[in-house]
DNA sequence: TAGTTTGTTGTAAATTTTTGCAACAAGAAA
DNA sequence: TTTCTTGTTGCAAAAATTTACAACAAACTA
């Protein structure tokens, strides 16, 4: 996935934030690298790229990145946490148990989930992106129901 | 909530595990704190009982019990892990971002999202526990509209 | 372009979580 | 009750993540 630089840039500006170098980087690591990415592997690319650039600035960046919502905030299996582009149409994942494979979830297959809880409970859901955890179809065929 | 501790023993056992003084005393302590407890609290509340026991063997039986269906993993704010009894009847969490209150959803709410994702993407979603992100009542009206 | 403000970074240390391994002990069998 | 097998634990070290703080530098202003 591509992003908007300039538009990001202005954003962040805009809000008293600043654009750094290694934001830019870590941005493009996560751009580049595709869904799911961890920080362990931001850190992997921008290290070869910026040899200075630290730990603490990946964990930093994409928590902050995460905030301003231009990055989404993804659990993957054993609750650990990745990160990916955060487009303008969330999208989802149901992620399999057994072989950690994905399949992507349209935003409309929730639109009535959510609409439910804001009705009946008057909260807001989040949507920007979930996941679900459980077992796909060739898990469960192969683990001879 | 309580727990049948004979029940579950005889569970662990016929699968070959072993019913250990330390896994009781998790045990018992995930059940006295009630929902979303964090490894640390577990950690502090049966170190006080049991000075000897170390924060690797709180993290190994969450972790064992989890998979063992006896607790279910919870993911609180900030993608931070916590666990609590896994009831025979799931339930599942509103948890505002703002105040970090909880919402309890009943497990019917689920359903049909689940069948949905069964007959469309012949994916069986594992609802043990499911925690949805968002806004409350409360936080969004102050949060001055 | 130079000066000023203050948001950001790197370093190092603190915390949290995971893992290897030898000693231990639960539970089965005799 | 004693013995034996092997699942578990504690320790210590490794790995992952967060935090404090001084130095740095992005962006605004003159």
């Amino acid at each position: 996935m591509s992003h908007n630089t300039a538009e990001i840039n202005r954003q962040l500006r805009k809000s008293g934030y600043r654009v750094t170098p290694q934001r830019q980087l870590i941005l493009d690591a996560v751009c580049q690298l595709g869904d799911h990415v961890t920080p362990e592997a931001v850190y992997d690319h921008v290290h070869r790229i910026a040899p200075t650039l630290s730990r603490a600035t990946v964990y930093r960046v994409l928590h902050f990145l995460t905030e301003q919502q231009i990055l989404a905030m993804v659990h993957i299996a054993d609750g650990r946490l990745a990160y990916e582009m955060a487009g303008p149409e969330p999208h989802h994942h149901l992620v399999c148990r057994t072989c950690d494979s994905l399949l992507e979830l349209p935003h409309s297959v929730l639109l009535s989930f959510r609409r439910a809880m804001e009705s009946q409970y008057d909260f807001e859901i989040d949507v920007s992106h979930l996941s679900f955890f459980g077992h796909c179809t060739d898990c469960r065929d192969s683990a001879g129901a």
